[in-house]
DNA sequence: TTTGTTTTGCTAACATGTGCGTGATTAAAT
DNA sequence: ATTTAATCACGCACATGTTAGCAAAACAAA
């Protein structure tokens, strides 16, 4: 009568893993008066002054419909700006304000305190460790669903 | 002007990281009507017949509010049941049904087989590897949050 | 017993995740 | 040039994440 599931459940796992560490950040988001995503997309914009929102999607993990509210509501609190772009009006370029700027720079010797204290906890190694397994799991995983050509992995037929 | 962020962002990495394995694995629960969260509620009951809705937050990664929606449609569906506590009013107990035992059952051997496929595309000793990291990431995690017999890491006193 | 505190599960409000679909626009085919 | 297909951002509907707060129940102290 029991069902047989042998094998760990490795994205709750990671999903633990994310959260223990996030938390650690939470509170200097939300002190500053941001969500996750909204310090996801500004990070990314922080770096790239400016990106059409597809890239934001894939680089801050975030599906289309909900990027579209995240940058609505961060249009309304002067942290980026929305323009058409002239040669495809399909297109939009989403660039970064100078009052995202402010904002960081207020934020961003918190957040490295906050990663120094995170090291400080877990200690170089297993800082190391994980980053270099997370990386190699993203890379494989990469290309699997890439496999040179054929858009699709093992499993996009079902 | 530029802001600093040299360190990596970690809680995005184990995002993307999470989020490409669970990829592997969506289709299989929504072939089936269930959403990832009622998949975790049902694993964890799979292996605790019955469980009072603390553990399962804790166990699944939920958030009380959220739990109490999840449950709610769970009921509905005949995937789970409710009942109050006799000795303590307040308390509930959360037990599965046959019904989802029978869906688990039909689902056990797809999930079995996309664990297989996964090890098969990463290799045994990333596989390995990863599951070594967040373990003891989240050992550690545990540890700096509950020091001994003082709630509240490092950054409780913010 | 009564008052005050803690625990427990829950609701409310808003933001996001997810699957599905649409209007506008552009590129490709005829 | 007109039709057709592909692209892009976004809207809709529902489920969940997140914070704040609440009422009932149990418990502790007076």
């Amino acid at each position: 009568m029991s069902v047989s599931l042998p094998n760990r459940n490795l994205p709750l796992l990671l999903l633990r893993a994310r959260e223990g560490v996030m938390s650690q950040f939470r509170w200097i988001l939300n002190q500053h008066g941001l969500t996750e995503q909204q310090w996801r997309v500004m990070r990314a914009l922080l770096e790239n002054d400016s990106m059409e929102p597809r890239q934001i999607c894939e680089t801050c993990q975030l599906l289309s419909p909900s990027l579209a509210g995240v940058l609505s509501r961060m249009e309304e609190m002067g942290l980026v700006k929305r323009k058409r772009m002239a040669a495809d009006q399909r297109r939009v370029l989403v660039s970064i304000t100078p009052r995202s700027r402010a904002l960081a720079r207020k934020m961003a010797p918190l957040i490295e305190a906050q990663y120094a204290e995170l090291e400080r906890a877990l200690g170089g190694d297993l800082m190391a460790q994980t980053y270099q397994a997370i990386d190699r799991l993203l890379d494989r995983l990469a290309e699997v669903k890439a496999p040179d050509g054929m858009p699709g992995g093992s499993a996009g037929s079902a």
